[in-house]
DNA sequence: ATAATTTTTTAGATTTACCTAAATACATAT
DNA sequence: ATATGTATTTAGGTAAATCTAAAAAATTAT
């Protein structure tokens, strides 16, 4: 079945809101998609016909199963052409959002499939959120800080959240890149400073601060 | 300045209508959008009063400077597209005009841009149909059927209206394939057979029967 | 527990892009 | 030149997705 893009983007913000199974308000959607709570109402009504989401006047929504599968088809577009446009077209991963908000209302499953075979099945966009695959199935990955990724537990660079001068001239000395794989194998209590691991080189320590700034994404071990 | 999808097509439809400078009828229009004349009217009307076409009530229609403009912009968008569907996703170019339709109405000119860089500017769609460069200027590319291509003018084959496999068969055998420069060397009166030339091979004919399924695209001299 | 506040829904309009049916303009045939 | 037929427009209506203003329900605070 084929929706509109605007009851894509509302099913698309309604998962995005409900974090585990909690109901999601209707001014919080409202904010979310810059619209006016009665704009909400109205199409809450048309999608619950449809049987995409559970709605009961003021107590709140939340995605059905089909809701959900709909769902994880507009974010697989979404960050598949993020990803297409960063990798292959050479975009920016600061400027891919605002098109491939267009792009993932494009109907064809077959585009998608191929696209992503294309790109070689990527597992995460460029902004570290991972892809679910051609079911619908998104790997757990947990995404996190540096500081709070356990000991001894492999994890790739996603993202740096400071793009200053001096901080990628420190990056690129200690031969710390998106993407890099690197555990952290000890802690120092004293500065908070922390010894880095990783394939084929030897250890080093990084300072607190740095870390701060860097993000990394591992696979969870389980559901 | 954006338009919606719908004027889009109506631009695009009345480019495509209009060989030379004729005004197009509502009717004609009517029948290449699988629209009602009524409606058509309801939107010209709108569409002159963005100034993208002349339309006087009972007299047809023709797109002005900026009409013309954007539906140069779209079409290459549509064909830019057609040739990343077929060349880089595989796609059979049989199956791409329907998903292109959809993909010719994003609107990021810097990606159709760089869309374009990234498939090293291709001059034609995957069916032959010249592709307008950035400024909306599109090359004269004079497309015919083999048959009518004049002796000794270097010529690419676009396309084959054939695809049976006793045809792709002889072709092969040939060394004809889309994208082949040739030339037509001689031609005998006898059974219409061409001589073919192309570069670092032996001549050799083909049959009539197997010309008039070849059709070739050439630069044409000027303007 | 009642009042005040916030959230949500209802009611009624608007815009875009369609539609059908009827009226009007244009073209053609006798 | 008049009648007939075709093309086009007008008039009035519908569905989708939005809006504002007002009413109703839920929540919070005293």
């Amino acid at each position: 079945m084929k929706y509109s893009s605007s009851k894509e983007n509302y099913i698309k913000a309604i998962f995005h809101l409900q974090q585990d199974d909690e109901v999601v308000s209707t001014n919080a959607l409202a904010k979310a998609l810059s619209t006016r709570p009665a704009s909400v109402t109205d199409m809450l009504k048309k999608l619950k016909s449809q049987k995409l989401l559970q709605y009961q006047p003021y107590k709140g929504v939340k995605l059905t199963a089909e809701g959900k599968k709909i769902a994880l088809q507009i974010i697989r577009k979404h960050r598949l052409w993020e990803y297409f446009l960063v990798e292959k077209l050479g975009f920016g991963w600061e400027e891919v959002h605002e098109i491939a908000e267009e792009l993932e209302h494009i109907s064809s499953k077959k585009l998608i499939d191929r696209l992503d075979l294309f790109l070689g099945n990527p597992k995460t966009d460029p902004h570290g959120d991972p892809i679910p695959d051609s079911q619908g199935r998104m790997p757990l990955i947990r995404q996190i800080c540096l500081l709070e990724l356990p000991e001894n537990i492999q994890a790739d660079v996603i993202s740096v959240s400071n793009q200053s001068t001096a901080m990628l001239e420190l990056l690129r000395h200690n031969h710390i890149a998106i993407g890099t794989r690197l555990e952290v194998s000890r802690r120092f209590a004293f500065d908070h400073s922390l010894e880095i691991r990783m394939p084929s080189q030897p250890f080093f320590t990084i300072s607190e601060q740095l870390a701060a700034n860097i993000y990394v994404a591992f696979e969870a071990e389980s559901k």
